[in-house]
RNA sequence: GGGGCGGUAGCUCAGCCGGUCAGAGCAGAGGACUCAUAAUCCUUGGGUCGUGGGUUCGAGCCCCACCCGCCCUACCA
């Protein structure tokens, strides 16, 4: 089988606390690294941020802080989303300050030289948008005048590319899930490459960025220095045996996870540039959709969007692990609302399966004697291949579904079997019903844990005999009202 | 302007290559049970499948046009 498996995040740029958007492909990411942990592949998990976008710059302007403080800050925000998320990432980048990161910049820069030439470039641009726009009005996404530049720049010869990257992707080696994005992708390369600029000004760039190797009047463009990341973390340009292992060798899998809106840099960019420099490419670019808070576009720069650490003060990571993994559908964007979070934390996580091991345990106490033991139910035996083969298609929703007919089946089966007439009537029944929920609900705590890891280890302690009998009953997730 | 994706029961959504595809969950209604966190289990779903055409023996599922939402992108391909 497959041996490592290499997972990131996008960076996201840190012009603002973190909203419940990133929490989405955070806890995504985190799902799949634990899920094939526990598959015994080795796994490692990327996140970070990109710090040397200029949009940070100006927020940090308008916060009247010096931009590295700022960015300092609110990166620490987005690394401080472990705890409240229980996310296992193995690694944290940041661009502005990681050692590895500049020297590895500048090492692609260079492996990529045969396809990089200087340039005019004059236009519009949009610092909003950090690209150029043609039109001559205002930008629609920030309402704001777009300002005219004219400057020499770096550009990358992308245009080589197109064949490259169109064989890469019908032949699956490059892998694009789901298919709707892979058609946009083949559908952008028909459409043709141009050339694009990699560079900036440094004055444009009002000195924030990285360097051009042997150009210091030129930034590179926040893109390639953000997209980059994810091979200068590993050591790309700096040494290390981390590049070879888990990306330089072409061995195993490289997972990039992206939302929509950066389809084009992950599939075409990203690519183009690992073309480029003779590396391997991704082998698989799985594309999410969009959350709305309130029915209501998330944007970071108007602070409107829910705050996930927020969140999970308030309900608690597993109550916004579900919701983020059993409400969200893979195509189309979701609304996150907390009515919804709070109703589907009380009707799965309390009355589905926390109900379900307060009857287990307390029916179990009444038995007396020693812990039966028994075989879990016949529905357990499904779950882990239905849950491989949701992952695999990056149907999160499906997978959590997958597992939660273990529940379904348990209450059905109780109620099938009615275990507590027996023990009134003093019918040796019971035993064996019980013994195998418990099994049962042993089960349910495994494959929950790269779902709702807080609560499945609650599971897991509650329905595991120590010292010959189980723990004493604590409702293992309370009901949660919406504050 | 171009490309893409969505628009299916009050709500959130499934519906693979066209023929039990008109569905699930929640809400609502009725019932059962009492081990449990007013939880659980059973029964109950006549909604023009965005609109208008078309192809077909037969279309949410194919084609065309249009409307609405979202993503990307751009000037005359």
């Amino acid at each position: 089988m497959t041996g490592t498996i290499f997972l990131t995040t996008t960076l996201p740029y840190v012009n603002a606390a973190p909203h419940v958007g990133f929490a989405l492909e955070a806890v995504q990411a985190d799902v799949l690294a634990r899920h094939h942990r526990r598959r015994g592949r080795e796994v490692r998990l990327l996140t970070g941020t990109d710090d040397n976008s200029l949009k940070n710059l100006l927020a940090a302007e308008a916060a009247g802080l010096p931009v590295q403080e700022f960015v300092d800050r609110n990166a620490a925000a987005f690394e401080a989303l472990r705890e409240p998320l229980s996310l296992t990432f193995d690694d944290f980048i940041r661009t502005s300050t990681d050692p590895r990161h500049r020297a590895g910049v500048e090492r692609l820069w260079r492996d990529c030289a045969a396809d990089i030439y200087r340039s005019t470039y004059e236009g519009l641009y949009c610092v909003g948008c950090e690209h150029y726009l043609t039109d001559t009005t205002t930008c629609p996404d920030h309402e704001a005048p777009p300002q005219r530049v004219a400057e020499e720049n770096w550009f990358f010869r992308l245009s080589r590319y197109a064949e490259p990257l169109r064989e890469a992707i019908t032949s699956g080696r490059l892998v694009i899930e789901p298919p709707a994005r892979r058609n946009e992708v083949l559908a952008l390369i028909d459409g043709g490459l141009r050339d694009f600029s990699i560079s900036r000004s440094r004055e444009r760039a009002r000195g924030w960025g990285i360097e051009v190797p042997g150009d210091p009047g030129q930034v590179v463009y926040v893109w390639w220095d953000a997209l980059g990341n994810y091979v200068t973390s590993l050591g790309y340009g700096t040494g290390g045996a981390a590049y070879e292992k888990w990306w330089g060798s072409g061995d195993g899998r490289r997972v990039h996870l992206a939302g929509k809106g950066v389809l084009r840099f992950h599939a075409v960019y990203w690519p183009a540039l690992l073309l480029s420099a003779g590396l391997p490419l991704p082998t698989e670019i799985l594309v999410h959709d969009y959350l709305t808070v309130d029915g209501r576009k998330i944007s970071k720069s108007a602070g409107n969007g829910a705050e996930p650490a927020d969140l999970a003060a308030r309900y608690g990571t597993d109550a916004l692990r579900w919701w983020l993994l059993r409400e969200v559908p893979q195509t189309g964007d979701a609304d996150f609302t907390v009515e919804r979070l709070v109703a589907r934390a009380n009707e799965d996580l309390a009355g589905g399966a926390g109900n379900l091991v307060s009857r287990v345990v307390t029916l179990l106490g009444k038995l007396g004697g020693a812990v039966p033991g028994g075989e879990p139910l016949p529905v357990c035996a499904g779950v882990p291949s239905a849950v491989d083969s949701a992952l695999a298609g990056f149907d999160f929703r499906r997978a959590a579904a997958g597992v939660w007919t273990i529940v379904e089946e348990a209450n059905r089966y109780l109620e099938q079997t009615r275990p507590w007439e027996l023990l009134r009537d003093g019918d040796t029944g019971a035993a064996g019903i019980l013994g195998r929920l418990l099994a049962t609900c042993r089960v349910l705590g495994r494959e929950l844990e790269p779902f709702v890891p807080d609560l499945a280890a609650k599971i897991s302690h509650q329905c595991t005999p120590a010292g010959g009998t189980l723990p004493p009953l604590r409702p293992v997730y309370p009901r949660l009202a919406v504050e």
